[in-house]
DNA sequence: ATCTCTGTTCACAA
DNA sequence: GTTGTGAACAGAGA
């Protein structure tokens, strides 16, 4: 169930496929992951091949191989990497879709519910895929700027907060929990029409993405620790949670906006 | 049995 | 053409 940190963590932990040769693939090629690439033709361009380098944008996860080869991969709702040693039986789940074996290592990438997806491109050597260098600014990075938050905003300006931030085409990375808590930790109800954000509050907006971005990325992305006890983030699964701003307690609330499930305190953001 | 879910896409409405 | 909405995808766990 991966936002912006958790798919960097993940991809993290196929960092010890780089320098390593792929010497054999496993895939399901039934499954639904294949729909934008059948299987075939990963096993195909990446047999043979060293892994070379890896990186994340948002959600998205690429690894690079020998001779312009690149595997994309989408964990969608429910995906995970992982890997197990070569040298022990195997034993990949049932939803294990592709196995890349190395000499040491078995990289696995399970998905569940298969939203998920995977994909193969082929470049000249050195050249990232085009449609990589075209993904938005990353929301942790220099180029994330005010003004385009601003203008997205005023695009948009009927749909609720929480449901324009989690647009992947301007704020790739964010999900569900990383929404909730920007609206809460801005005290903006998730259900604010964008458009009637002051300039002010577009700025504080702003600013508090690239901080929960970062820290999430900081605290997340490295080992999977948890967010501090004073963001929303620890109390806002289970139903009865209460709101953990220092003086509030006030119970949360728990609905569905736009299809997603939402959660926020009454009190703080009336 | 029934409901929920850290995501995206598609058809359709306005 | 653009913006906004809800269903659909699929399986596991409560």
């Amino acid at each position: 169930m991966p936002e912006l940190a958790e798919v960097y963590f993940y991809a993290r932990q196929w960092e010890v496929g780089v320098g390593e040769k792929i010497r054999a693939m496993a895939t399901h090629p039934a499954a639904r992951v294949y729909r934008d690439c059948p299987a075939a033709t990963i096993t195909k361009e990446l047999t043979g091949r060293k892994m070379t380098s890896w990186q994340t944008h948002g959600k998205q996860m690429l690894f690079g191989f020998e001779q312009g080869r690149w595997l994309s991969l989408h964990l969608g709702m429910s995906g995970s990497l992982r890997t197990e040693p070569a040298s022990k039986d195997c034993d990949p789940d049932k939803h294990a879709h592709l196995v890349l074996a190395t000499e040491t290592t078995h990289l696995i990438f399970s998905d569940p519910r298969m939203f998920g997806r995977v994909a193969l491109d082929v470049t000249a050597e050195g050249d990232l895929p085009r449609w990589w260098l075209e993904l938005p600014a990353a929301i942790e990075g220099e180029n994330f700027t005010l003004a385009q938050i601003g203008d997205f905003l005023q695009r948009h300006p009927r749909t609720p907060l929480k449901t324009l931030l989690l647009d992947q085409r301007r704020f790739p990375g964010i999900g569900n929990w990383m929404a909730d808590e920007i609206c809460w930790q801005l005290r903006l109800h998730p259900a604010t029409p964008s458009g009637e954000l002051s300039p002010k509050q577009v700025a504080s907006l702003h600013q508090m993405i690239r901080l929960i971005a970062r820290e999430a990325m900081r605290i997340i992305g490295t080992d999977w620790s948890d967010p501090p006890k004073s963001w929303l983030f620890l109390h806002r699964w289970r139903d009865g949670g209460d709101c953990p701003r220092r003086g509030c307690g006030t119970p949360l609330q728990r609905a569905d906006l736009r299809g997603r499930t939402t959660c926020w305190c009454p009190r703080c953001q009336a």
